[in-house]
RNA sequence: CGCGGGGUAGAGCAGCUGGUAGCUCGUCGGGCUCAUAACCCGGAGGUCGUUGGUUCAAAUCCUUCCCCCGCAA
């Protein structure tokens, strides 16, 4: 089965990856133009356009894929299937009508919940405890083609959602593997989406980093393990603005206004939330800084309770 | 050369309008105590990221490079 790839960050350069360990034939790589990335802005490869270098697989990086001429070369590459992960492109219906099979695509949540961008971030900082990787295929509407398969998986308390995705991502790997071996033997299913049931995601941004203090303690766990490895939360403890990474839950009350910090100390800082239960900060960073414990922090900085 | 912050005792910080380094915690020893992560006394521990320079004298001024971090994605 001859098969092209359109990806561009890790989540999908993990299926390229086992796709050519499980040897499939990899007619071509379609990934996201190369952009001016990181510190010292320098012009850097996708680390789908890496993988695909590496293995010696033909990159193509168009800036616009409703271009004609993107058409015609995929319809040169002749591919029986397209694997679409993460491209961050839209492909329209010319395109996706080409290879016999269609394209399929890996998503990281159990279809129909959490279509859209930031699947995986969002299933954590919902808080729930379950979620999973979905194969389908490609619609014409966003995230809405039939699956065929989906896997769960739990979420842990303290898992961020940078954790979870390098999980989903092997998972998602593997499960594409199965999925394409069962459309080439005629045995995958299809099972049309309850569109009832439906739920968009947006992308994150940094206006959501920081914490509403007057929510419950686990929602304010969720959303500082939710956040990571990016935007992260953020909270103002002693006038300095800090990120947050790990927190944990306390048993202590307090009469204190959400938000206010209760104590600090060894453990960490303590924060009051809603209803005066309270949060633990474990691990911050302010600017400048890398990120350190809060008793680290504490030591060069000591708070004035008030 | 995209913009900016930072590299000082084991940890976190101060000192940086130049004169051989200070705070908190930890650590070691002693004391107090029924006891203690509490309190008191004392000690150890730093070539101040690296290179070169200015100077009578540099952690403090200028320079080279390395490393860390944020913005930008």
């Amino acid at each position: 089965m001859r098969v092209v790839f359109m990806g561009t960050p890790d989540f999908a350069d993990a299926s390229l990856k086992e796709l050519i360990k499980e040897q499939f034939q990899i007619a071509g790589v379609f990934t996201q133009p190369d952009r001016m990335r990181g510190r010292g802005m320098a012009l850097s490869f996708s680390p789908v356009k890496v993988t695909a270098l590496d293995a010696g697989i033909p990159v193509f990086q168009p800036e616009n894929m409703r271009d004609a001429q993107v058409a015609d070369l995929l319809r040169s590459l002749a591919p029986d299937i397209l694997v679409v992960v993460a491209y961050g492109k839209i492909l329209p219906d010319s395109i996706l009508e080409i290879p016999r099979f269609g394209a399929v695509n890996v998503h990281g949540s159990l279809l129909p919940q959490y279509r859209g961008s930031a699947p995986i971030q969002w299933a954590v900082l919902n808080g729930d405890r379950v979620t999973g990787v979905s194969t389908m295929y490609l619609s014409h509407e966003m995230d809405a083609g039939d699956v065929i398969y989906s896997e769960a998986t739990e979420i842990g308390e303290y898992e961020t959602s940078g954790e979870l995705f390098d999980r989903l991502m092997d998972m998602g790997a593997k499960l594409l593997v199965r999925t394409l071996h069962d459309i080439e033997s005629g045995t995958a299913p299809r099972h049309p989406q309850d569109h009832t049931q439906a739920s968009y995601t947006k992308k994150l941004d940094k206006s959501m980093s920081p914490i509403c203090w007057d929510q419950s303690p686990r929602s304010i766990l969720k959303w500082i393990y939710g956040l990571q490895p990016w935007p992260v939360a953020t909270a103002e403890i002693g006038g300095v603005n800090c990120r947050v990474f790990s927190a944990a839950y306390s048993d202590m009350k307090t009469d204190k206004a959400p938000g206010s910090v209760v104590d600090a100390g060894e453990a960490g800082i303590l924060v009051a939330c809603a209803d005066g239960q309270t949060l633990m900060i474990k691990e911050l960073q302010v600017p400048g800084k890398r990120r350190m414990a809060a008793a680290d922090y504490l030591r060069g900085h000591p708070l004035q309770l008030t």
